[in-house]
This record gives structure tokens, C-alpha cells and sequence, in this order.
DNA sequence: ATGGTTGGGGACCAA
């Protein structure tokens, strides 16, 4: 099974972009963040034609999720529940692969803008949210997305720069864990203890090319599967192309 | 500094 998750940053910009990466990888399941994308808007019979169905929750502007999905998938829950949050950030499902029911939960987590911010505040208690959803989803599933947290300092271009702000704090790193003591492993880090897998540049001061980077999108598994986790890429080469999103895609292959 | 959205200029959001 393949699990493809990326922050497109506008579907609508990045449509052929998305298209070229499923023709290519033919993954089981993509989850996007960032489509911008009004439902009225999601170019679903794009996707149709090439066999998948889609599952969507946008808004204008800003925010918007997805999953777009070749296998049967049922129980949608859209937002977080028992968070009152008028912001689409959030889509969870099951799926069915090989007669077996996996969980698939996309989060584009909120960047926090500053430690002293309601913005920050709205970060924490969304994450709140999501850890009581994940007590009792966390079997049989993965949770993956544009968490806006480098878990660690070596998932950061520069530990010393990236202190006291958002994305790289010890309040959203002490979430991360607890998010992972909740019963997930950080699939990435799982199979490569020491290698920082950026998966977002800025697309000032030419982060890309001097690779300052930041790994803040993940694919986490729930601890039961731990045994199956095969391959972990970041695609870098999305990174590269002409009007490219800031966030690589990152792709999980599972041994079933 | 850059890019996307919106709306028709400039502000806001992103990380």
C-alpha cells in the first residue's frame, strides 16, 4: 500500500503537478492540505478519470483538505469532533485494502504565527482536540499531514536559528510526543534515525537551493504496524519544478 | 525577502 501526503499550497496551481506525481507513483491514497479549494470548486472528475474518488473540505482563501483514494473507503468525519473550529483543516476515514479496514487521518495542523499569539493558542487547542480523537483511533491507522512542528532539532536547518518560534518550540514538540506516546511512530525517522528529511523550504532567499529546510509534514502509523513500514521518500523533485509548492511530497510505501 | 488569494490595490496568510 502507498500512502502519498503533500501540502500543495493552491490545488487549483498545483492540478497538473498532482496529477504527474499519482500517474507516476499510482499511490492507494493521497492526502492534500492546502487546496484553497471551495467544494464547488475540487476538480474531482479530474481525479474520476483516473479512478480515484475524492474526499474534500475546503473554504475559500485558505485551509481545505483532502483525500483522494482508489480503494473503498467509508465513515467520513470532517473537522475534529468536539472542537469548535470554523477553519477545514481536518478529514479522517477508512479505507479497505486486502480485506483489512485502515484509518486515514488528514490534519493540516495550524502554523501557531507567533509563541505569544491566539493564533499559537488556537494551535494548541487544536492539537488538544486531536489527541482525544486519536485515543480511541489508534489502531490500524495512520495519521499524516502539514503538522507545522520539526519534532527534534535535527529535523531543522538551523536548531539555533529556530529558537522560541513557532514550529521548532518545546510547547509543539512536547505535542509531537505526546501525539507518538499516544500509540504512533514517526515512520520517516523510524527508518532513518539520521538523515533531517526536510520536506519544506521557503521560497525566499533561495532556501531550496542552500537546503535550509525544515521536516514539518509526516506520516505517523499506529504502533500495531509498525512491522509492515517498507519505504519512506521525499520527493524532492516536486520541489524543483517550475511554480512548485514549499512543501516536498513525501511518500510511504507499506510492506502490504 | 516569495507566493497564493482576492479583487481590482493592498492586505492577509503562510513557515
Amino acid at each position: 500500500m502507498k500512502i502519498l501526503c503533500w501540502n500543495v499550497n493552491s490545488l487549483k496551481v498545483r492540478l497538473d503537478q498532482v496529477v504527474e506525481i499519482i500517474t507516476k507513483f499510482s499511490p492507494d491514497i493521497i492526502s492534500l492540505q492546502e487546496t484553497k479549494s471551495q467544494d464547488e470548486n475540487f476538480p474531482e472528475i479530474i481525479f474520476k478519470d483516473l479512478g480515484y474518488e475524492s474526499i474534500f473540505i475546503g473554504q475559500k482563501t485558505f485551509n481545505g483538505v483532502a483525500v483522494i483514494t482508489k480503494l473503498p473507503y467509508k465513515n467520513i468525519v470532517f473537522n475534529i469532533p468536539n472542537l469548535n473550529d470554523d477553519q477545514k483543516r481536518f478529514v479522517c476515514l477508512d479505507v479497505t485494502f486486502e480485506d483489512k479496514n485502515f484509518t486515514i487521518i488528514n490534519g493540516y495542523f495550524p502554523n501557531g504565527q507567533a509563541l505569544d499569539s491566539a493564533k499559537f493558542q488556537y494551535k494548541s487547542r487544536w492539537i488538544e482536540a486531536l489527541k482525544v480523537f486519536l485515543q480511541k483511533n489508534n489502531t490500524d491507522s495512520f495519521l499524516m499531514g502539514d503538522f507545522n512542528i520539526a519534532p527534534k532539532d535535527i529535523d531543522c536547518h538551523d536548531p539555533q536559528k529556530w529558537t522560541d518560534t513557532v514550529l521548532t518550540s518545546d510547547v509543539e514538540r512536547n505535542h509531537f510526543e505526546d501525539i507518538l506516546n499516544s500509540g504512533f511512530i514517526d515512520s520517516y525517522r523510524y527508518l532513518y534515525p539520521d538523515d533531517p528529511g526536510f520536506t519544506w523550504w521557503d521560497y525566499r532567499m533561495a532556501a531550496f537551493r542552500r537546503n535550509l529546510g525544515l521536516r514539518i509534514d509526516h506520516i505517523l502509523c499506529s504502533k500495531n504496524l509498525i512491522s509492515s513500514i517498507k519505504n519512506f521518500e521525499v520527493l524532492k523533485d516536486f520541489r524543483k519544478l517550475e511554480r512548485p509548492s514549499d512543501h516536498a511530497p513525501i511518500l510511504l510505501t507499506m510492506k502490504f
